[in-house]
DNA sequence: CTCAGACTTCAAGTTAACTAGAGGTCAAGC
DNA sequence: GCTTGACCTCTAGTTAACTTGAAGTCTGAG
């Protein structure tokens, strides 16, 4: 009852991740994840594959880009089981990115009920709008917002 | 002097909020912010809409779509400065979707470096990959993990 | 009144992250 | 040893959120 087979194929590795094997081709492509082939050309994925699709999926729910995930996956060996020391180090690179963007999200939603409750949500009160954009980088412009001395609320 | 302006124009609005034209036009189109016309056929803005920008703009940071953010702006009047209460609904709105948003980051980023510590970064013990999504919504897959029985690490 | 610069619309192009389809190959149960 | 479903590559399409460009109009300082 070999019920823990060495290698995945891409349909197993979908159904347990709940990547569609589209997908997970993509993610090949991008360098995300790796594969190895049988004689017939099928891919066939280490079990580990699965810890890294898990990551990468956490990683997207929280607005992260395949380019970054792919950064700091990039640290972490191809071919065999990450060790304890390999998430670490992963995990200092993503530290600061993930207290901005936690900080970000609190002022948001601070200043959505406490500072509404306090009647501050001003402009030139609120830092939640002149904050400088450490991370996110959605467009190319900035951000700023220079209010310059706002009328009413 | 008359530093305060009732109106402005694209290019005012566009400098002060740091938003191009284009995304301002593009906005307008997708019903996220109003403008008036002059007999020319001009956009002319409230000062109000800066308001509206900063808000679109802290709510794209932390990962929420224009369609979303739309939904939200759209409970504000158009013509006038939101209330307090007004902002308060908003707020309301939001609080589920940012609380999960801030958690999935908090599960994430303790994983990263709590977790690891104590080396329990595994599929099968760790919440992190296994949690629903209440949010994000970013393929149309499920993003379920279920490990079955993991191997090493 | 003029004219440069800011504005207008409309159509098309861009990037990220997939998704779908065509046309062909591999693997495994009978 | 054959057939069926899973797999392969490659090309092209999709959505979100913009950006670019062309071709023409408006505004306001001089």
């Amino acid at each position: 009852m070999p019920h823990l087979p060495v290698r995945l194929t891409i349909g197993q590795l979908s159904e347990r991740s709940g990547v569609p094997p589209t997908t997970l081709r993509y993610y090949e492509e991008r360098g995300l994840i790796s594969s190895e082939r049988t004689s017939g050309n099928q891919r066939r994925y280490h079990r580990g594959t699965l810890r890294r699709l898990a990551f990468i999926s956490a990683a997207q729910r929280v607005g992260l880009t395949l380019g970054r995930i792919h950064d700091a996956l990039a640290t972490l060996p191809d071919n065999r089981t990450p060790t304890v020391r390999d998430w670490a180090r992963l995990s200092e690179q993503w530290q600061d990115e993930l207290d901005a963007r936690i900080d970000a999200l609190h002022r948001l939603r601070d200043r959505l009920s406490g500072c509404v409750g306090c009647g501050c949500l001003s402009l030139k009160v609120c830092g939640l709008y002149n904050q400088d954009d450490a991370l996110a980088a959605k467009g190319p412009g900035a951000p700023l917002l220079k209010p310059a001395s706002e009328g009413g609320l």
